[in-house]
DNA sequence: GTCTATACTCAGATAGAC
DNA sequence: GTCTATCTGAGTATAGAC
C-alpha cells in the first residue's frame, strides 16, 4: 500500500536510491558523495534525485538511517555487546560511511540542518535500548557498582565515535578491540 | 625581523587575522566561517585574505593550530591531566571551534586535504608528550598495571573528541567531568 | 609584497516543460 | 515523476593597481 503523497513505484524508487548511495559510498569513499555523484551512479539527474529527497542533507540523513537499519537487522538475536561491537567492527569496511557520518555529527550543530534530528533520535534510541541491560547487568555484579550507567552509556559511544576520528587518519587502528578493552574495564 | 618572503607587515597581519577568525568562529559559530565571512569581518576582501593563505582549507587548519597553540600557552606549568581538562573545560565556551574541529576532522579522511597534516602531527604531538608521563604514572602504581598505554592514549584522546559530539547536541553535557571520570576508572 | 576587481567553475537548488 | 534550463552562492585563479 502507498503513502500519501507518493505511488508505490517512488518508494521503491526511494529504497533503490539509498541502497545505491549506500552502496557508492561505503565502498568508494565520500568524494563520490555529492548529488551529482550519486546521480549519475543511480542513473537519474541531479534534479530528479532531489524530487525524492529534498535537499542534499536530507539524503544523506536518509542515507544514515538506512545504514542504521541494516545494522539493527543484522544484530537480532545477539546481546548488546556483542552487536555493538560488531557494528563498530563493520564501519571499518565502509570508510566512505565513516566520513559521512563523522561530517553529519558535525553539521549536526546548526538547529536547522536534518542531522540534528537524526543524531538526536538515535542517541534517544540506542541509550534507551541499552540502558536497561546494563542496569541489569550491574545488579548483577558484571559492571562495577560504583560506575553511573548514564556515564557509562555517554563514554561508550563517544569512545566509538572518537576511535572513527582517528581511524580515518590511521586504518592500521582496530577499533573494535579498543572499545573491547573499555567493556573490560567495566568490570568489577 | 622579517621571514623570507615576507615583510614585518603582513607577518602581524596573518596575526591578526587568524585572532579574528578564532574569535568570531569561536563565539558566533561555523556560520561565519565562509572565506567571504571571515574576509569582511577583518576588513578586507576574500582574494585578499587567500593571498594569505593559499586556500579555504589551509586557512581553516591554521586557525586549529593557532588555537592549539593559545591552549598549550595557558596550560605551562600544569601537569597534564589538568591542562587536558583544563583544554576540555575551554571547549564548551567556543562551540563554533567545536564544530570546525569535528569538520575538519571528518575532512581529514581526504589525503590531499591539509587537515590529514594538521591532525596526524597534532596526535603524535600529543601522544609523544603524554606517553612517557603516563608510564612513569603506571610504574609507580598510579595506573593499574594490567592497562597499555598506547590504549589509554587511544582512548582518552577520542573520548574527548565523540564527547565533542554528544556536546554539539546537547551542550548541558559536562565534558570534562565526563572525562575525569575515565581518568578514575584508570587508577588501580 | 599587499590587496582589489573581475571573472570562472562547480555544486546545490528551483521552475517549468514534458 | 523526471528532465532541461536556469539561478545562486561559494571558493578561487588571474591581472594588475599600489
Amino acid at each position: 500500500m502507498a503513502a500519501r503523497g507518493a505511488y508505490a513505484k517512488g518508494v521503491v524508487k526511494r529504497e533503490e536510491i539509498l541502497e545505491a548511495a549506500l552502496e557508492i559510498i561505503g565502498s568508494r569513499g565520500y568524494r563520490s558523495a555529492s548529488v551529482r555523484g550519486i546521480a549519475d551512479e543511480v542513473g537519474i539527474s541531479p534534479a530528479g534525485l532531489l524530487h525524492y529527497f529534498g535537499t542534499k542533507e536530507e539524503l544523506f540523513v536518509e542515507i544514515l538511517r538506512t545504514r542504521d537499519a541494516l545494522d539493527t537487522e543484522r544484530s537480532v538475536g545477539r546481546g548488546f555487546a556483542e552487536s555493538f561491537l560488531e557494528v563498530v567492527r563493520h564501519n571499518a569496511d565502509v570508510p566512505g560511511l565513516v566520513e559521512l557520518y563523522t561530517r553529519l555529527a558535525a553539521e549536526a550543530a546548526d538547529p536547522d540542518h536534518p542531522a540534528r534530528r537524526y543524531f538526536l533520535d538515535r542517541t534517544e534510541a540506542m541509550h534507551g535500548a541499552v540502558r536497561e541491560a546494563l542496569t541489569e547487568d550491574q545488579q548483577q555484579g558484571r559492571i562495577r557498582a560504583d560506575l553511573d550507567i548514564e556515564w557509562v552509556m555517554r563514554a561508550g559511544h563517544a569512545l566509538a565515535d572518537g576511535l572513527q576520528n582517528a581511524w580515518i587518519l590511521d586504518p592500521t587502528i582496530d577499533m573494535a578491540a579498543d572499545v573491547a578493552q573499555f567493556f573490560a574495564l567495566l568490570k568489577p
